[in-house]
This record gives C-alpha cells, sequence and structure tokens, in this order.
DNA sequence: TCTGGGGTCCTAGGACCC
DNA sequence: TCTGGGGTCCTAGGACCC
C-alpha cells in the first residue's frame, strides 16, 4: 500500500508554528510580490476567500474579517519541509518527496496501517508542529483521493476494499481527480462523466483516444491498478526558470540589467547545486499584462552557450547580451526572467574548438563563490553586475522572520 | 496602485535521412 | 493516373501539477 502524508495549509501551518496565538484565527500567505492569495488556513477558506485570488481585491474583506497576512517566506517553509521530509524518512522503508508539502511513502511490510498513520501525524505535529492529513490506497491516485477524505474527516483514511474504493470515487468530482484539469475536466463533464467512479468505467479505447497514455494511467490507477512508480531520487531538472515579477514597473534598463543579471546567478546556482550545465540561456522581460492603456509587449531571445557552463560570469555575460537584442527604450517593463535548457553532466562538457576559456579557473571560482555565500548567506559574494540598489525587488511588506534559516532572527524563549 | 513562480510529460508535424 | 517505405530528431503547443 502506498500511503500520501500531505501538510495541512502548509505555508499558514509553518507561520502558525512561530505564531501559536494564530491558531483557530483567519491566516493567508500571499505569492510573490504580495500579489495573489496561496495558502489559507480553515479559517480563511470558510470566510469564502479563494485559492489563487488577487489579494488587492481582497484587501478590505480580510481588514474587516481580521484575516492575518503574510508575505511568502520560501526559505523557512524549504527549512520546515526538510524537517517534515526527515521525520517521514525515519518512518518508512521507501518514501518519494513529491513537492514542498507532500511526500508519498511506500508502506509494504508494515502491519495495521490505521494505527501507524495515526501514530505518524503524531510525531510529525511533536517534531516539527506541522499537522498532516494521511490517505492510503493500494495506487498514488487512490492515496491522493484518500488523502483528500482523510482532509475532510480526522486524518487518516485508507482505501482497502473494492466497496469503499468505489463509494469514494462515487464521491469524487471528476474535477477532483489527480491530474485531470480543467480542460479534461469540461471535456468530461460534457459525456455526463462527473465523478471519478465513471471515469474509470469508461471504455479504455476512448480513454487512450482523447486522453493519451497519461489518462489512460489515471484511470487504470483508479481501478486499483499502480501504474505511477514510486521516484526515491528525484530525477535532475531538465529545464531551469528564475523569473519574478518586479516590486514596481521598470523603465531604467540599468535597473533591468541588474535584475537578469541576479537571475541569471540564480540559475547558474541551481545548475551547481544538481552538479550540472547549460547549453542554453533564454531572456524574457515583458510589460505589464493587465494594464488598459498600454500595449503589451513580450519577447525572448535565446542564446547557445559555446561550451555548456554553471559559472555566474558566462551566464551573465551571455544573458546580456541576449537582452539588448529586445530591450526597446521607454517602456514599462513589469517582469523578466531567465530559462536555461539542454541542460547536461557538469563532469563531462563537450569541448569547443573556437572557443578559448579556462574551465578549470571558473571552477575554483565558483567553487570559493559557493563557499563563502553558504557560510555567510546569499550574494555575500557577488557579482557588481547584481547591484545592490534593488530597486526591482519584490514587494514584501508582510514577511514573517528567518526563525530557522537566519541566526539573528532565531527565535526567543523566555524563561 | 495592486493579478506568482517553477516544473513535467505527451503529441503532432516538419525536416531530414537512407 | 501514377508519384515507396520506414525511420529519427526537434520543436511548438497543450495539458497538467504544486
Amino acid at each position: 500500500m502506498i500511503a500520501l502524508v500531505d501538510c495541512n495549509n502548509f505555508y499558514v501551518s509553518c507561520e502558525r508554528v512561530f505564531r501559536p496565538e494564530l491558531e483557530l484565527k483567519p491566516v493567508v500567505v500571499l505569492s510573490n510580490n504580495d500579489g495573489c492569495i496561496i495558502s489559507r488556513s480553515n479559517e480563511a477558506k470558510k470566510l469564502g476567500i479563494a485559492m489563487g485570488e488577487p489579494a488587492f481585491k481582497r484587501e478590505k474583506f480580510m481588514k474587516e474579517n481580521g484575516v492575518v497576512c503574510f508575505s511568502s517566506n520560501y526559505a523557512l517553509y524549504g527549512d520546515m519541509s526538510q524537517r517534515v521530509m526527515d521525520t517521514l524518512r525515519e518512518a518508512a522503508p521507501e518514501i518519494e518527496v513529491y513537492s514542498i508539502d507532500e511526500a508519498f511513502l511506500n508502506l509494504a511490510g508494515i502491519q495495521n496501517l490505521y494505527s501507524f498513520a495515526e501514530r505518524l501525524r503524531e510525531k510529525v505535529k511533536k517534531d516539527t508542529g506541522i499537522p498532516v492529513s494521511i490517505g492510503i490506497g493500494n495506487t498514488k491516485s487512490l492515496a491522493k483521493i484518500a488523502n483528500k477524505e482523510a482532509k475532510n474527516g480526522n486524518g487518516v483514511f485508507i482505501i482497502d476494499n473494492p466497496h469503499i474504493r468505489k463509494a469514494i470515487l462515487m464521491n469524487t468530482p471528476i474535477g477532483k481527480v489527480w491530474g485531470i484539469g480543467r480542460r479534461h475536466q469540461k471535456r468530461l463533464l460534457g459525456y455526463n462523466i462527473d465523478n471519478a467512479y465513471r471515469f474509470s468505467q469508461l471504455s479504455d479505447n476512448w480513454v487512450k483516444k482523447n486522453m493519451t497514455v497519461v489518462g489512460h494511467r489515471i484511470q487504470r490507477e483508479l481501478r486499483g491498478e499502480p501504474c505511477i512508480s514510486m521516484e526515491q531520487v528525484p530525477p535532475a531538472k531538465k529545464v531551469i526558470a528564475t523569473t519574478r515579477a518586479f516590486g514596481k514597473k521598470l523603465t531604467d534598463k540599468s535597473l533591468i540589467k541588474e535584475a537578469v543579471a541576479t537571475y541569471a546567478v540564480r540559475c547558474a546556482e541551481k545548475l551547481r547545486k544538481q552538479q550540472s550545465a547549460a547549453n542554453l540561456l533564454t531572456v524574457f522581460i515583458h510589460t505589464d499584462p493587465f494594464s488598459a492603456t498600454e500595449s503589451v509587449y513580450y519577447k525572448s531571445q535565446t542564446a547557445i552557450l559555446p561550451i555548456a557552463s554553471n559559472h555566474n560570469t558566462v551566464l551573465v555575460k551571455a544573458a546580456y547580451k541576449a537582452l539588448e537584442t529586445i530591450f526597446i527604450e521607454g517602456l514599462k517593463y513589469k517582469k523578466a526572467g531567465v530559462i536555461v535548457e539542454a541542460i547536461v553532466p557538469e563532469n563531462n562538457l563537450q569541448g569547443n574548438l573556437f572557443f578559448e576559456g579556462n574551465q578549470a579557473k571558473l571552477n575554483i571560482l565558483s567553487e570559493v563563490n559557493d563557499s563563502i555565500n553558504r557560510r555567510y548567506g546569499r550574494d555575500t559574494l557577488r557579482l557588481a553586475a547584481q547591484g545592490n540598489k534593488k530597486e526591482w525587488k519584490l514587494r514584501q511588506q508582510k514577511l514573517s522572520k528567518g526563525y530557522t534559516t537566519k541566526l539573528d532572527e532565531i527565535i526567543d524563549v523566555k524563561s
């Protein structure tokens, strides 16, 4: 059997660990730039606040209803996530970390699943302060559905026989099934397939033809046939992106260059972390897509690197060059991004006859750079090109502290 | 004034090869 | 009216996830 452990309202729960007085109060966490609402406590959900709603549309409502608002603090959430995953790893022989707040556990060989799950919930809560729900089934898709059931009930739910499976599937709206998005939902509803059970009973051929092998896999999983296996070691990323909306609209080219340089450095860091290097680098910039008065400009340019690289200076240079070809003076830019692709292992680089460059030197530079920044914090050592004015930086007006990630913001315990 | 960010997989169709 | 057959590789776009 497979369990899906899912943290309840994860970002909100992380904030509450350090602000316990917010328990039972409506709390939300905003996306980057304080733009959208991306995590809600149960109390906030009950007030009718929807996932992904623009925060500015709800500002008045939230004030009136005493909703507590946080900017997103990804350093904190990432750290809390690791703590949760460490606890899960101790409990189960095989674990797949599926996202920042979810993990699949292989429960083969474990007796009395229900009490195992209950004890695990308590242990995670005790070790980390984070509440989780656990759904169990014999496929990943069924574990997902069981998890929804667990969230609505008392935190644990097991689908362990065909009768329960049928009843739960009939109770699951088709759009809530893992892997069925808006498009497929709409289409299936058109055929009066409104719940997971009906979908599972469709003919294999129809599903294969209309929803590709992906849809067919989901269908078989709902019938109880495991098709999606556990992946204990996360595969290396094939695409890495760093993209941000600016805190305010920018026209000044030097500021946009700083932002793009910083994003290129972030991509280089992510590449080095997974020990790979990229052959392609794309830069894009665009104006405000929601503007009613200005026309929208959206442009990207891809550069081919002479040798696959993960070095800050190389990527920044390539990004600058690409930016030159797409930047138009006079526009108000809202967002930029750097994307690296054609990723290969760093220890197996194809040379280039016509390119001169001292790779060994660059490698040493990166190592020194990373070790300093690991020790003293990100961007302690940085390129001048990244600037320090940070006028393009995110708006984060309600940021919580780095309780577990910054020594000078560590939580105080009063005696 | 204010609307996130970062990924994966699959398919169809074009280019090209022998 | 006839105009092969069988591949591979690449890319854009669609669909989905958290």
